[in-house]
DNA sequence: GCCAACGTTGGC
DNA sequence: GCCAACGTTGGC
């Protein structure tokens, strides 16, 4: 069992969005190396920290788990979409994703709530410059995170 | 809107 | 395979 931490723009899906749906297909990510995580990596029941970014309160908003093995993300062959990949053929998808189902919504721990916290000085979000929108959450991490969003 | 820090592209 | 130019992310 591994654990995630996702991003999302709030003004695109919430976790009040994600919570609304059965499940939320992972689609939009353009960046191998996030890619790489969900197809290689992602287990189906692995932890996830829905993550809210680019908002006015970036932070852990709550908590998710990965609900499907990977498949292609459909958006790449789509032309009219944003994400659509002319590169990408239906024979050799080059764009995966998996299902993420939300399980609970959780107080806002923000960004600069988490920066504060010692014991998370070396989660991957917060390394300077990090910007990928996947990134892998240690086990000790996760127990750090869920205790903090016990709190208060 | 700014801009640091990356990632990608394409000419050579 | 190098690397300059360009594009993107995302906090502020």
């Amino acid at each position: 069992m591994s654990y995630w931490l996702m991003k999302s723009e709030p003004d695109e899906i919430s976790i009040d969005d994600a919570l609304a749906m059965p499940s939320l297909p992972w689609f939009g990510v353009r960046n191998y190396q996030a890619r790489n995580f969900m197809r290689d990596n992602m287990k189906v029941g692995d932890g996830i920290l829905f993550y809210h970014s680019s908002c006015p309160e970036p932070g852990i908003a709550g908590i998710a788990e990965v609900a499907s093995t990977p498949y292609p993300d459909h958006t790449q062959f789509d032309a009219k979409s944003k994400y659509f990949d002319p590169k990408a053929t239906q024979e050799t998808p080059r764009w995966m994703m998996v299902d993420v189902k939300a399980t609970r919504k959780t107080r806002l721990l923000s960004l600069q709530e988490l920066r504060t916290v010692e014991a998370l000085a070396d989660m991957v979000v917060l390394k300077k410059g990090s910007r990928l929108s996947i990134t892998p959450v240690t086990a000790a991490e996760w127990k750090v995170v869920m205790k903090l969003l016990d709190k208060k």
